[in-house]
DNA sequence: CAAAAATGACTGTCTGGTCAGTCAAGTTAA
DNA sequence: TTAACTTGACTGACCAGACAGTCATTTTTG
């Protein structure tokens, strides 16, 4: 398919390092791999031997560190979607920025992931597109993004209404609303990027004006 | 799996038909085992051997209209959607109505298919899900669906800011974000509604509220 | 009865997972 | 220090099952 790539881990970079290191490096490598090929493919046409080879390792290797394709499958998500967290929170905790501004901050930097195809994206893809057949995907994410994100947009919505920079209340019972047009952002770059350019930072803007009211720091003009 | 379905196809219901009708009804019985199956259990886990039981026909006959599995999603997906079209365009249509009732009756009864998971929903989550491995599948759905779909939404935006029933002009550039929720109603209902249930009717009537004003004709309060 | 249509056993291929053997890292002892 | 020895992580040939697509045979129809 594409001769381009290299495997994940070059031989040499094992040199002179503990077997405990070696593993640690291994592991690391396959799932790297593991996502690579999920994420490019379906789960369902990555052959277990492209994952290997991907990750510079024989097939048997990947069994040492995993019972099998869907527990790789189940731990890839739990690692790479961990380290996204963080990336919401602190933001979100800064009580001195007005509502929208913290709300645009948060969702641009990840729309911007979402279209430049970076993990984030790569992975709410995956579990989209196979989490209806694997509802232990559903599950991780649900538990994991879904429930603290979606709290953390409620206290931030809270915040605005308290602070009357919000003016509908029930804003704060529908925060699902807010993540909306980054579904509609990645789909569109998933499918029909090809066909027709969508201005994400346009529809960022009007959903937020929309939602949580056009007064706001915002110099723009209509 | 199911052993509560019947074939499709009975073979009584062929008695008395002509060559070229039965022929016909063969076929109809097969796209709807397809899309039964594909959309139950996802392209690739699913077997032309699974298609031709749940369709009340032998494997081969499958082949006797589609040269392989590919050309059966594909003609499947087209033939599903093609009646899906009309299925906006005589509400929208419809010069009389305030923009935002029109819309509200419209996505209402969409969000209406899509969590009560008839075809409009499963087609959709197909297309997204199959998507992106199968360019040609989103290239149909670009051309079929999107592309009037989100002409006819502009020209109602349209005809709505002409007639002063929406501020927000930004709106005609983005009318992605009108379709926005429906994303969210159909990811949330195939992936997490075991886990939380979403009030999609108040999604809906807040995304308007807030993309088209909050004035109306609705006499709802707050 | 001949032609057309339908069938399902069959084939070649593919792939998830296994396991006996290999060899580098680690350990011991001289 | 280093040579001999031990260990267990790693490997890839292998296996069993699955599956898309074919085609010789059977069934239906006109």
């Amino acid at each position: 398919m594409d001769k381009t790539s290299f495997p994940t881990l070059q031989k040499d970079k094992l040199k002179g390092l503990t077997r405990q290191q070696q593993t640690v490096l291994r592991r690391e490598a396959i799932l790297k791999a593991a996502f690579q090929e999920f994420t490019q493919k379906g789960f369902g046409s990555t052959r277990m031997e492209d994952v290997a080879r991907c990750a510079g390792v024989g097939k048997g290797s990947i069994y040492l560190h995993f019972s099998d394709k869907e527990a790789l499958l189940e731990e890839l998500i739990k690692e790479y979607i961990l380290p996204l967290v963080p990336r919401f929170s602190p933001t979100a905790a800064n009580r001195d920025i007005p509502a929208k501004k913290l709300l645009h901050s948060m969702f641009s930097r990840l729309i911007d992931h979402i279209t430049r195809g970076e993990t984030a994206g790569q992975v709410l893809y995956l579990i989209i597109s196979e989490g209806a057949r694997f509802p232990r995907l559903a599950e991780i994410y649900y538990q994991t993004i879904i429930t603290p994100g979606l709290a953390t947009l409620t206290a931030v919505i809270q915040r605005g209404i308290e602070r009357g920079e919000i003016k509908d209340k029930r804003l704060a019972e529908c925060p699902q609303l807010l993540v909306a047009p980054l579904f509609v952002s990645l789909i569109w770059t998933k499918l029909f990027s090809p066909y027709k350019k969508l201005d994400m930072d346009k529809l960022l803007a009007l959903s937020l004006d929309s939602l949580l009211g056009e007064a706001g720091e915002d110099d723009r003009h209509g």
